[in-house]
DNA sequence: AATCTCCCCTAAACCGGTTTGCTAAACCGG
DNA sequence: CCGGTTTAGCAAACCGGTTTAGGGGAGATT
């Protein structure tokens, strides 16, 4: 006579073990204040005894809150997680959700749709990264009722958001080149996760470009469109797109690369042309990725609060998510030149590449 | 007169506006070949002017399963997401899981206690990484029922588990310096988790301590105690030791290191102590994570099926999860050192290192 | 002795869905 | 015209908890 299904006990088999009621047994988790000590002692110990814990799902359905956020992206976490850049953004995520005593959960497209991941997702707010405000999806979500904090986007004005001086940062990178005594330059940026798609000059990367060519501007240059090359943000994208560039007869003094990881393929791919960084050669990157400061030679790139930017976008989020403040911040975090060893003087030397005088 | 809760429509609210039983509803959702075509469709367009979405939670507690896997580490996901290893492992994790149609939930301590984080977390199951199988945590949840899957612990008999030959590739990255001539070695390893705490000898870095002591013995060689420093798994932790090592008065001619992220680390610490490597020291890593080949020089390392690892382990809980297959395997796979540029013949001369003769 | 409090606990409603079992009407062949 | 099968949809039970409103008894107060 054995018990032959060995299911989860309930509340209301501790409740009758310990001859209380489902109430008392309730209580005895959640407020044992409101029980004499040893009748909560005594269900406790019923519980335990019993292997009982309380079902997450049904008591996240009565409370009304899961404590849990959502980070979602556009893309396949399975490409993302490789990324360096992300993986120190979610480290700033994780920070902040870890200290406000919220779990995280990663949501992405489902069999290719985003809208049916997010119906799944039991959240009380997600973090947005790397989607346009006029994606159908963000309107969705706001339709449905839940919160979001936008990473990397301001375009909707009541909504929290925390972007970075992306522009500013393009500018001074090209700028520092300048002063260097660079003309010719190759810009790597990255592809839109759509193939085909053009570069949206509203999204991060083209706020990146338009940061490069109002520095060149400023100094009578312009940039020839085949001097931008455009390759996954990957260190084999970079290879890939140094390559390219090379193939196609370009001979910049100078790359602005709009990803640290593609910069560090830069220099790789520079190493297996023959070409010495900084000698021959100059490389900046964008993000200052911990890596950046240990390749050979360090990397001179734009810094941006990765970290931060999760750890605010967290903040931001759980400001509306808890109702302590209904306004929304829009919040825009500084970026700044950290200039290593891929930098240099220009070489003496005269490239053949395209130059518009001024 | 306005409707002053907006609150989220329920099922009831759809079923009143369309004239119908909430049955009626929930099968327009779920199985609308239940329902005649014109009324399914009636039901869903007024699901859809309400703004309705079936509730994810409500939804789960009906359907006993979550469709979430869970990630369990017992460190603050704050420090994990930084490691490239981890970034590696959870794309092997996501893949998988994608393909699976499960979302991902991460799980840390919670305020410091793990217990109380896997307790509110709504998961079909759990991933454990880094934890030994002694851990109280790990016998907690089986009492509990979740099924799980353990990665790097193969301890538990009837639990599906991935592991790697740890000890196995340790030993050929050894004997490859061995090869070359080296005699002089700095074991460079990961500390555990809790400060103060000794390698235990059946986790992974104590395999691979293990691993390279064979080989050594096999050629009559031991490593004294002062040859093995630890430090956290990080290219600072890496630069540290190296340093430290050197303090100390050591001037091995190869490094064995437990993690790349290290190696890479002891690389840096090299240049700026003025070693050339592979001339002066040779280095070798273990994981193969991505950057490994494109430091300069390449680093030689043990390969290890990082996203592999990962993505069995997805499937093997699965494959419980969803009752396909009872029977739990336990999964080894392979490790296989890739020689590239960090290694080279061991110097001439000769170091002041303390050896002790066969 | 009656009333008031306070303490400890409970019954029942509720969270928002899904599923089971059933019924009424339509359909069908003979 | 009749019994049998389908079809379309409903009411109620259920998932596993929390919470509200309130009841009974003991001790304190009048």
């Amino acid at each position: 006579m054995e018990e032959r299904t060995p299911r989860r006990p309930r509340i209301a088999d501790v409740a009758r073990e310990a001859g209380v009621s489902k109430t008392a047994v309730s209580f005895a988790f959640n407020s044992p204040d409101r029980l004499a000590p040893e009748t909560a002692s005594r269900i406790l110990d019923v519980a335990d005894s019993l292997g009982y814990r309380p079902h997450p799902v049904a008591r996240m359905l009565t409370q009304r809150h899961t404590h849990t956020i959502g980070v979602l992206t556009p893309q396949a976490l399975s490409v993302i997680f490789s990324n360096p850049f992300f993986g120190a953004f979610s480290e700033g995520v994780a920070l902040a959700a870890e200290q406000e005593g919220y779990a995280l959960h990663f949501i992405s497209p489902l069999h290719g749709s985003l809208a049916s991941a997010m119906g799944r997702a039991t959240v009380d707010g997600v973090v947005v990264i790397g989607l346009s405000a006029d994606h159908p999806e963000v309107e969705q979500i706001r339709a449905a009722g839940v919160p979001l904090a936008m990473v990397d986007c301001t375009a909707l004005p009541d909504q929290p958001s925390v972007v970075v001086e992306d522009e500013g940062g393009a500018r001074s990178a090209a700028e520092h080149l300048l002063a260097l005594g660079h003309r010719d330059f190759l810009v790597v940026g990255v592809e839109p996760p759509l193939p085909g798609a053009k570069l949206d000059p509203e999204g991060v990367m083209g706020k990146r470009l338009k940061g490069y060519l109002s520095a060149l501007a400023a100094h009578g240059l312009e940039l020839p469109d085949h001097a931008v090359v455009v390759g996954p943000a990957s260190i084999e994208g970079g290879i890939a797109a140094m390559r390219r560039a090379y193939e196609d007869g370009l001979r910049p003094t100078a790359v602005l690369a709009m990803s640290d990881a593609m910069a560090i393929g830069v220099l790789r791919a520079a190493r297996e042309l023959g070409l010495r960084v900084p000698e021959d050669l100059s490389v900046v990157g964008f993000d200052d990725i911990d890596i950046a400061q240990h390749t050979n030679p360090p990397l001179t790139t734009v810094h941006q609060p990765i970290r931060q930017k999760g750890e605010s976008a967290v903040r931001l989020l759980l400001s509306v998510v808890e109702r302590r403040d209904i306004r929304s911040e829009q919040l825009r975090l500084e970026t700044r030149l950290m200039v290593r060893g891929s930098t240099g003087p220009a070489p003496r030397r005269r490239q053949e590449v395209v130059r518009v005088p001024s």
